[in-house]
DNA sequence: GTCAAGTATCTTGATATCAAGTAATTCATC
DNA sequence: GATGAATTACTTGATATCAAGATACTTGAC
């Protein structure tokens, strides 16, 4: 049973033995299945006339719980971004009418960007489609695969996150 | 142990039951920390003035053996994108010259694309680092962690591969 | 041989992202 | 309280990517 990236590793083996490709085992295989499953979930989103990092907003804060605001600075964090491009993001939600920028009572440097109705609406029914479509995704994977992939993930990212290395 | 994306499932769970956010667990964990790699791995292709991309297409006309040289659709195919987003990164990469646009003589519509003796010293160059950061990286992980899941990534990347599932 | 269908590469226009820098505000230390 | 450092959101300019379509060539059915 091999896989492109098993024939990928075989190849540096035989053209340029200087360097271990090994690493290719685990960290290509990641970012190849990443990219598909990105392309698969970035479809459904495009039914509902969103990009992946849309919803990304809008899941943020509707899973943040009433009132549904958050800084854009907690947003940014949230999503890996950079500011730039979160204040762009939110420029064509508030544009699309499914957040609002408000002035932010604590700080007068930051706003609140609040979920309006609309958007929680849109939000709840992409959401429901969208955990289903990664439910199908995921049969992929015997239940023991997926149970130890899991937990082997969660050991790493937590690692990183708590490391701060990388 | 929690990370973050325990704490996001959470949310849901308590936030919007109507939905089963589980498959997080994996996905989104996987495609956090692709998105962590690939910014750690791009820095290093940076100080060599490449991006991670350019290095993808030097790197696999170099592991394709002598002569070196493939057709632009094979490059494409390889590295799961657009053939115009190819198109511009070998108008770069010939801009560099790193690589030659040269007629193919079975096929005229199609091209070869040929690692030069500059892209050819470059590209090793650069992968004695980059399988070295790789490899750092794993560091994260025990042994075992990462032994199953390389193989767990196998049987998923292969069965994709071949159902075309996805 | 002819022609329809398929393939290979490139072009165009739109969007997403980043890095670097700006202006306003807050915080911390003296 | 005053002031320098840090923080917040935004702007700008550059690049990477994609989807859709254009053009040239090859293949296969007849």
């Amino acid at each position: 049973m091999t896989d492109h990236v098993a024939r990928v590793v075989n190849q540096w083996k035989s053209e340029y033995s200087e360097v271990d490709a090994s690493p290719m085992y685990v960290l290509a295989r990641m970012m190849r299945l990443s990219t598909q499953i990105n392309k698969t979930l970035s479809a459904n989103f495009g039914k509902f006339g969103l990009a992946t990092g849309d919803f990304d907003v809008l899941a943020t804060l509707r899973r943040s719980g009433t009132p549904y605001a958050l800084r854009p600075t907690e947003l940014t964090r949230s999503s890996m971004l950079t500011s730039g491009t979160m204040t762009s993001r939110l420029d064509k939600l508030e544009r699309l009418g499914l957040v609002r920028r408000e002035a932010n009572p604590n700080d007068r440097r930051a706003l609140m960007i609040h979920l309006t109705d609309a958007g929680r609406t849109l939000v709840e029914k992409v959401a429901g489609k969208h955990f289903e479509l990664e439910a199908e995704m995921l049969k992929a994977l015997s239940p023991e695969d997926r149970e130890a992939l899991a937990g082997i993930l969660e050991r790493w990212s937590h690692k990183l996150e708590t490391d701060g290395t990388m």
